[in-house]
DNA sequence: TCTGGGGTCCTAGGACCC
DNA sequence: TCTGGGGTCCTAGGACCC
């Protein structure tokens, strides 16, 4: 009833650069990042070596990401505007992201794993936890066959934690970093995750960070310390309660092997900030198209949603949402389309803007030849 | 010319129903 | 007449994650 759990979390290490590292293998070793927009993919010179863009020869938006670690050794991290890491390392690689080849490595690794521990919960393109529950096998010898069957089947590393709850693996797994394997067992929480900084949690970003240190609490030590009342008292019930739980490394969460995605959205950033009315035309055009898409998506995943909503991001980053739920589901491009028009005309239009989305939420299944009855029967009494 | 695109979860207020 | 809940849906915003 009380026994202890036993998860694996796994990460691969600076997934998207490695992988294009297995195309361009001659780039191995340099400092490198894939990113940015319109970059020309590298072409094969006259002399036999690899023609590719620089960073410092970038001009325009958009964010590195991922980066090698000799690319993070010179100051450069995913997430980072392009025109700040330009500065900081000039002569690095630039690499177009190709995410059809993002994918289908990681359908090989997620694939390697399930052929060892099938209990398998995603989060996201490049990591997973492991339900180790069923499987006798010592925690050091089963993590390095995973790590042998991911690289068998990619050619690719990565880190893994194991401990008994799946906030502790992902600390783990971020330890020691790449090619990483920590095992961590309760006992081992004052020595190794107490002196790690509270940031290291997964769920404290950078608000909760800024208010912790305003608190004087810096490390997950100190959080511990920190009385429950106290962090009740400056967060809330709810938020309050999990950071002193995480802080002393309980974590009840399930691996979740199975679910069914909530909303599906389509978003971008232009190349220049736009204005409602001087740029019309091309704003029209750009919101059809980002419609059109998440129709594709829609009919390719097989959902129909009963709410669509719009996102706008102004060029002084503030971001407004709106949505509208019809007494319908609809899927087609022009439904999406008619109903994110709705939405638009209940947005502040007077500033410029520089991001444009629309998303389709309250998901239903399409069920293929009974279509009509699917997509509406939330309507029907009975 | 700082700051992408795809998601999840939480909170909170109002409508509406029982 | 006044006082009361609970539950669900809808909407908007925000924090956070990969």
């Amino acid at each position: 009833m009380n026994s202890v759990r036993r998860i694996a979390h796994l990460d691969m290490d600076a997934f998207f650069a490695s992988v294009e590292l297995l195309r361009y293998p001659a780039l191995r070793g340099q400092a490198m990042v894939v990113g940015g927009r319109n970059i020309a993919p590298p072409v094969l010179a006259a002399d036999g070596g690899l023609q590719c863009a620089r960073l410092g020869d970038y001009v325009g938006r958009g964010v590195i990401t991922t980066s090698t670690y000799e690319a993070r050794a010179l100051g450069v991290f995913s997430g980072m505007g392009l025109m700040k890491a330009a500065a900081l390392a000039p002569d690095a690689i630039l690499l177009p992201a190709n995410f059809d080849a993002y994918r289908h490595y990681s359908r090989l690794f997620k694939e390697a794993v399930a052929s060892i521990a099938p209990k398998i919960e995603d989060r996201g393109i490049d990591e997973i936890y492991i339900d180790l529950g069923d499987i006798p096998e010592d925690s050091v010898a089963l993590a390095r066959r995973f790590k042998e069957a991911v690289f068998a089947a990619t050619g690719l590393r990565c880190s893994i934690g194991i401990s008994p709850n799946k906030l502790l693996s992902k600390i783990g797994s971020d330890l020691d970093k790449p090619d990483g394997l920590t095992v961590l067992k309760m006992d081992d929480i004052p020595q190794r995750i107490w002196p790690l900084a509270a940031r290291k949690i997964n769920g404290i970003g950078p608000k909760a960070a800024e208010k912790l240190n305003r608190l004087n609490i810096h490390t997950i030590g100190e959080l511990a310390a920190t009385p429950v009342e106290l962090l009740v008292r400056q967060f809330g019930r709810s938020t309050g309660s999990w950071l002193h739980q995480v802080a002393h490394g309980v974590d009840e969460r399930p691996v979740v092997t199975k679910s069914e995605p909530k909303s599906i959205s389509r978003e971008t950033t232009f190349e220049r900030d736009l204005h409602a009315r001087q740029d019309r035309a091309e704003l029209s055009e750009i919101f059809t198209m980002l419609c059109m898409r998440l129709a594709d998506d829609l009919a390719r995943k097989g959902y129909v949603c009963k709410t669509v909503g719009i996102k706008l991001r102004y060029a002084d980053f503030q971001v407004v949402t709106r949505d509208l739920t019809l007494p319908i589901a609809v899927s087609a491009g022009d439904q999406l389309r008619k109903a994110a028009g709705e939405c638009l005309k209940r947005v502040p239009l007077d500033q410029k803007i520089r991001l444009l989305g629309v998303r389709a939420s309250g998901l239903h299944p399409f069920s293929e030849g009974r279509q009509e009855y699917s997509a509406t029967q939330a309507q029907l009494p009975f």
